[in-house]
DNA sequence: ATCGACTAGGGTAATTTGGGGG
DNA sequence: TATGTCCAAATTACCCTAGTCG
């Protein structure tokens, strides 16, 4: 649990120290008191989203905090890792996950916005994932790319249920990148 | 009865440990000292409540003390609905997840206390399971209690990479009860 | 131009929090 | 690793002034 205490945010902000204490106060900024006598403090994603809110700039060092990033869902390690570097090309970080319970873990770990599935993984039904996650109204926004060697119509299927865009292998790099930017760029 | 640190708290709290011991000290936050050295334990639920009536955001591996749940792994409907009914006698919550994606995502979702696993579902490898939530600090409360038609080698390396428990096929309802309470009640 | 409401910031004293060495 | 003590730094409350806007 990172936080900030309203001094780190006045330098981040570059305002009073009173002003920031008055936002906490008047609840413009979400944070919590210490037990002591009241030391402000607040969740460092808290920040993050009251700077986005207010369209304030958000300085380098925060802006890891919650770099959205891709999800690379593959048993295939070769695989994951090129894609990988495809996203990396991009300037995008990304995780790989190369079974399904990991990829559901690293999901909700990580702020990731897209999620590319391989669909022919052995043993995991990549439709009832993309099912599953599109009943989760927590991730309504994340965007799912599936990625197979299966024919057009598995490729159909997976979008009509619910993925956003399907890229079927074999598919060049400058394919796949520009399908991540698609989605990672809004 | 579980307790924490001073340490332990501060690093919840992302304050200093010195002021930790202040708030105990100053009656703030009910602890007590240790015979020895006077170091001081605070018992879990005063923190969560200290943590409540500050409105400080309780961390999310504290969540699953205070409404612990338990998370069923099992692809067999049946036999999952089956554990749901020996839990629910016990008077425990539980969720049911019959794939390794969803298993991971409700895991994060529902702070679950306890897990119960399959290993022997098809196309989900347990042993990689446990040895994933193993490597994952924000689990290192969850405890595992495979369930499995396998021969005993199989559950004695289950334990061996991290499981807590293992319960081979067929089992009574009470022998899983007992064990499910033996690891939700602390 | 003046008023009133609001927001931001300055100064000070009191308190809390944090850091180092034992 | 946790604690007690001492000290420095950060934070807060309170009271105040300056600026903005209608």
């Amino acid at each position: 649990m990172k936080t900030l205490t309203s001094g780190e945010i006045a330098a981040y902000c570059d305002v009073n120290l009173r002003t920031v204490i008055r936002w906490i106060e008047s609840g413009k900024l979400k944070g919590f008191k210490l037990p002591g006598r009241g030391n402000n403090r607040v969740l460092i994603e808290e920040f993050v989203s009251f700077l986005e809110q207010h369209n304030i700039p958000i300085p380098d060092d925060l802006k890891s905090e919650i770099t959205p990033s891709i999800l690379i869902v593959d048993d295939m390690m070769p695989m994951a890792k090129s894609i990988q570097r495809v996203a990396r090309r991009g300037g995008f970080e990304s995780h790989i996950a190369t079974g399904g319970f990991q990829a559901g873990v690293m999901l909700s770990q990580h702020n990731s916005k897209l999620m590319t599935l391989d669909l022919s993984m052995p043993g995991m039904d990549g439709y009832s994932v993309i099912q599953f996650v599109r009943e989760q109204p927590k991730y309504k926004n994340l965007k799912i790319l599936v990625i197979s060697a299966l024919d057009d119509i598995s490729l159909e299927r997976a979008i009509k249920i619910g993925a956003n865009a399907a890229l079927s292998k074999p598919f060049s790099n400058d394919e796949l990148l520009e399908t991540i930017k698609q989605f990672m760029l809004d």
